[in-house]
DNA sequence: CGACTCACTTTCAAAATTAAAGTGACTATG
DNA sequence: CATAGTCACTTTAATTTTGAAAGTGAGTCG
């Protein structure tokens, strides 16, 4: 669990999640640590999505901070991380897999299958019909 | 289904989730309409988060662009709406129990079960231990 | 030495959020 | 009939967050 660094906005656990998980980036940083083998700041970076350096860097400073993602180096001089998700950030991924589906039937995206690890089905490019 | 009115940052359905829904206020008002049974403006504004109007109002908008949302008088003179989800916004549900069961475990919010109709277990005020 | 890499941080303009006040169409009260 | 109140917003202005770009520091490579 976590140390409650942020009040929250009310008891309700949507709110509490929103309130740490609800923005643009923040989940596809975990889709990336999760699914895509992206650990590194560059190769996160790098997704198609082009998140700015310094969100990305703030990014992964609050999901450290709230024990969903730890980081380790890699290399001394210069010091290099690697970043992972905790056992707490795997935990998200039931809910990386419900939102994934939801896009996919309502807006189009594609779909990716863990298992296989590859994306299993198209996405249309500019959403439904 | 839904027109693409916005133009999607990439094909992952999560990103396209994320571009529509992934905010700290939009799943608030979808979770109000399904559960809580909250339909006009100012029942939903009287939220224990305290959305401002003008958010209220553009979200909304959103919602109802997206096919999630939709209004109908329920008086004329001066002619005051009652919001309600479609069909389609219903398919959020298993979404917003996703994310109320995953802040319950992780963020020690409440959990409300919306077969009976209230919450079921209680959340901690500041979080977790 | 000079160029390059990686992991950031800083800067600054633009966009989003917040809180408060204002508006328009009425209804109810004195 | 004038005043107060309700509801559903919209407008305004201050603050915060975001986004894009440039800069920094530690080091390697040629």
């Amino acid at each position: 669990m976590t140390q409650p660094q942020t009040k929250y906005r009310s008891r309700c656990s949507i709110a509490r999640t929103l309130d740490v998980l609800g923005d643009k980036w923040t989940l596809l940083v975990v889709r990336d640590l999760m699914w895509h083998g992206k650990h590194t700041f560059q190769e996160l970076q790098a997704s198609e999505e082009h998140i700015a350096a310094n969100l990305l860097s703030e990014r992964l400073k609050r999901l450290m901070a709230l024990g969903l993602v730890a980081r380790e180096a890699y290399q001394d001089r210069p010091v290099r991380y690697r970043y992972a998700l905790t056992e707490e950030g795997r935990s998200l991924e039931a809910l990386l897999l419900q939102i994934m589906g939801w896009g996919h039937a309502h807006l189009g995206g594609g779909l990716y299958d863990p298992q296989a690890g590859r994306t299993v089905a198209d996405a249309t490019p500019d959403g439904p019909l």
